[in-house]
DNA sequence: AAATATTTTTAGTCTTATCTAAATTTTATT
DNA sequence: AATAAAATTTAGATAAGACTAAAAATATTT
């Protein structure tokens, strides 16, 4: 039996972790969870105990395979939560993280396994990031930073780093949304900001801006 | 703030008080609650802290105003996904209880009020049972038990007391659904077992099956 | 290589929700 | 009305998950 707090510690371990590959640090846990690094020193050697982390003393921890499969399916069911609550509740894609958080704690194979089905089997959340299967097989593509984008090339919008409000927020006021076509016009070499085209617009958007898109070439 | 417990216990005492009517006692709870009497006692004190039951020692409790606001709200949630589970997930009637215990915690007034338009405002769950409006109230129907249904009558069958998985698969076993019509042929006095024509089928129920099913005149 | 700074762990508390055993109150029976 | 039985509450423990303060280990500077 896996505690809701252990199933979050074991996501942000395997996120912090580049998806399960690095080891982890006590402090960026704490910092993650919003809790202490003691706190997390004691969680820790309980998810090692229960064979989710491999750990020694003072050196961090790397997920097991088995809290590999934990982490990645949490992240199967937050994500088509999320799908759930944009594709059928009508939820904007800044509203879902919150409630996807709790619903992702829910126990039911069948639950989760005929969501997918209802929803069509997506591949992606409102997000862009992709939806591990039954299996734990994620469907990746090829996706490029809008920051490394070339000039005179059409890109479609296939994804967000950042996932705040205030981001997303920020791209629906500029009618940037996944699967908006974008043309790169200029780089600007002072401040890295880019000129893009849209639709039927033109407008700059600032460094952090490009550093948070995500793009994918279109032939 | 309400824990998920005191959730579970103040629904408890819903269901246990007739609808929050009546005084309830610990020992009752207890069992409800698959818990210790001395449990009960305990956390009575913190739902009388929290002003959500009226409790004198050795008395009994009774819901407060806000308790059954509270135990209406879980109802309605817990209804609301049972149809979900059941309409969009292809859940069947017995399978749907113990999700829908965890989903009736999920704290968003925005996903209940839009799942509740998503699966266009359902008055009853899959069992028969009424489903509170985002004000509380219910819509009430006019429904007998089959052990007082009347011979040569026609009704409907509208709901279940009985939600365990046996009675659930008995029904089912015997073609009886929501909707099905029911016409009383024969009331055996000697072990109160009832003889009823279905579509095209005459059947004998027991008297346990009588007690707990649900049935509406059809005019 | 010491000294200092940073990170991590340990020790000791706290809260919530549970339990067993014992004490108390209420109810039922003689 | 006294006694026995049943119901309820209290007392004292335990486990999970958090915290603060202090100790220990590791990393960084001098
Ligand atoms: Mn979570
Ligand atoms: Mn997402
Ligand atoms: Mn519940
Ligand atoms: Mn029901």
């Amino acid at each position: 039996m896996i505690t809701l707090t252990e199933e979050n510690y074991i996501k942000a371990i395997y996120h912090l972790g580049n998806n399960g590959e690095n080891i982890v640090n006590t402090n960026a846990i704490a910092e993650e969870m919003r809790t202490k690094a003691s706190s997390v020193s004691d969680m820790i050697k309980k998810l090692s105990e229960k064979n989710y982390v491999d750990y020694k003393k003072y050196q961090g921890v790397t997920l097991t395979a088995d809290g590999k499969f934990v982490a990645i399916n949490i992240i199967r069911k937050h994500r088509l939560w999320e799908v759930f609550l944009v594709e059928k509740l009508n939820f904007s894609w800044d509203e879902v993280h919150e409630v996807a958080e709790h619903l992702e704690h829910i126990k039911s194979e069948k639950l989760i396994n005929q969501l997918e089905a209802f929803l069509e089997f997506p591949k992606h959340d409102p997000h862009g990031d992709p939806i591990p299967d039954k299996e734990g097989n994620f469907h990746h593509i090829e996706k490029i930073v809008l920051s490394k984008a070339e000039i005179g090339t059409v890109y479609k919008c296939v994804g967000v780093d950042d996932t705040s409000t205030s981001f997303l927020k920020y791209l629906d006021s500029n009618k940037i949304a996944l699967g908006t076509l974008i043309t790169i016009i200029h780089k600007e070499p002072y401040d890295n900001s880019i000129k893009i085209r849209l639709d039927d617009t033109e407008i700059v958007v600032s460094q952090s801006v490009a550093k948070n898109l995500y793009l994918e070439m279109v032939n």
